[in-house]
DNA sequence: ACGTTCATGTCAGCTGACGT
DNA sequence: ACGTCAGCTGACATGAACGT
């Protein structure tokens, strides 16, 4: 039999099923029972054969007293197919489950700088004994970026109060939260309670987060043709206990939020004096990645961690 | 919808190695 | 030399893909 000498082997004509009858042979050093043992008939392994020798250039087996004995070629490809199969074997029959333990996958997250307050301490602690070896990114985003990122599975959840991801997106509320005015200690003005004129009166500064629906609370003083003060608009919560407990300004935010800022000192927390909607903090994923493992694990995690 | 092409499988018969 | 076993080959069937 005479062998065509390829240069390289184009890898376009090799069947997946020619690998699995050579994988066989090599096993049973026997046409038939290799054929038995891949569920096909002994000329269908023949016809296998054939091709793989013509694909290779090289005999592959040849019958001895021993039966079918591998060439040298054959000896060499042995192990790197065997070790080819098993990867697609674990790669297509993998479980359907995500490895928390032994995973070193970044999760990317969509928040605003209160949900890294709110939730990444208690996060963060729960995968260092669960899951030691992920890693968590946040990004704050615009709704219209944050629809595609998480469509694109460049992130993997959103987590916030974000009323404007609505169609072709999962979402699940984790809980209600409501606002609440915050002044510093010693205002001049403001004592223990806070009246409607007192709040008209104030200066405030307000937030407005990329990606958030936290603008309610201006609606819902325009509906009812309130005028107050801005002297300071900005886009992130960070500066703002700072900000309040060196100046007189007052500032309406989530209750969460204003509860964490209170051990900083000099801060105090006032029942707004109209009343203020209750908002639902929800973890938002694309359709895409509903039955993704890992993305499934972690939004059982933040179910498990701060859903009321 | 139909015909053609191609890939893949089965069946039957042939070939070669080996033991007696 | 002959029988047996194992593998090879050609003819044919089947089904999917593709073009008209």
């Amino acid at each position: 039999m005479q062998f065509k000498v390829y240069a390289k082997v184009d890898i376009a004509e090799l069947d997946l099923k020619l690998l699995v009858a050579f994988e066989a042979m090599l096993h049973t050093r026997n046409v038939t029972a290799a054929a038995d043992a891949i569920g096909i008939t002994q000329p269908a392994m023949s016809t296998a054969l054939g091709k793989l020798r013509k694909v290779l250039a090289d005999p592959l087996f040849v019958r001895t007293s021993q039966g079918m004995e591998p060439t040298p070629f054959a000896m060499e490809l042995a192990e790197p197919i065997r070790d080819a199969l098993q990867l697609l074997r674990q790669t297509l029959n993998r479980d359907k489950h995500f490895d928390a333990a032994t995973s070193t996958r970044t999760f990317r997250i969509v928040m605003t700088d209160i949900g890294e307050r709110v939730f990444l301490p208690g996060l963060l602690q729960h995968l260092s004994t669960v899951a030691p070896h992920v890693s968590v990114r946040t990004v704050q985003l615009p709704v219209k970026e944050m629809r595609d990122a998480l469509e694109s599975g460049e992130m993997d959840l959103a987590v916030g109060f974000i009323p404007d991801l609505t169609s072709g997106y999962y979402q699940q509320r984790l809980f209600n939260r409501s606002y609440v005015c915050i002044a510093r200690t010693n205002h001049p003005h403001i004592g223990d309670t806070l009246s409607l004129e007192q709040y008209l009166a104030a200066s405030h500064a307000i937030v407005s987060a990329p990606g958030t629906g936290h603008d309610v609370v201006e609606r819902v003083l325009a509906e009812k043709g309130y005028r107050r003060r801005i002297a300071l608009h900005v886009t992130h919560f960070l500066a703002i206990p700072l900000i309040v407990a060196n100046t007189d300004l007052v500032v309406t935010i989530p209750t969460m939020l204003a509860e964490s800022y209170l051990p900083a000192g000099n801060i105090k927390m006032l029942t707004p004096p109209l009343k203020m909607p209750v908002y639902a903090i929800r973890q938002y994923w694309h359709e895409r990645f509903h039955e993704d493992p890992a993305n499934k694990w972690l939004r059982e995690l933040f179910c498990d961690l701060f859903r009321d």
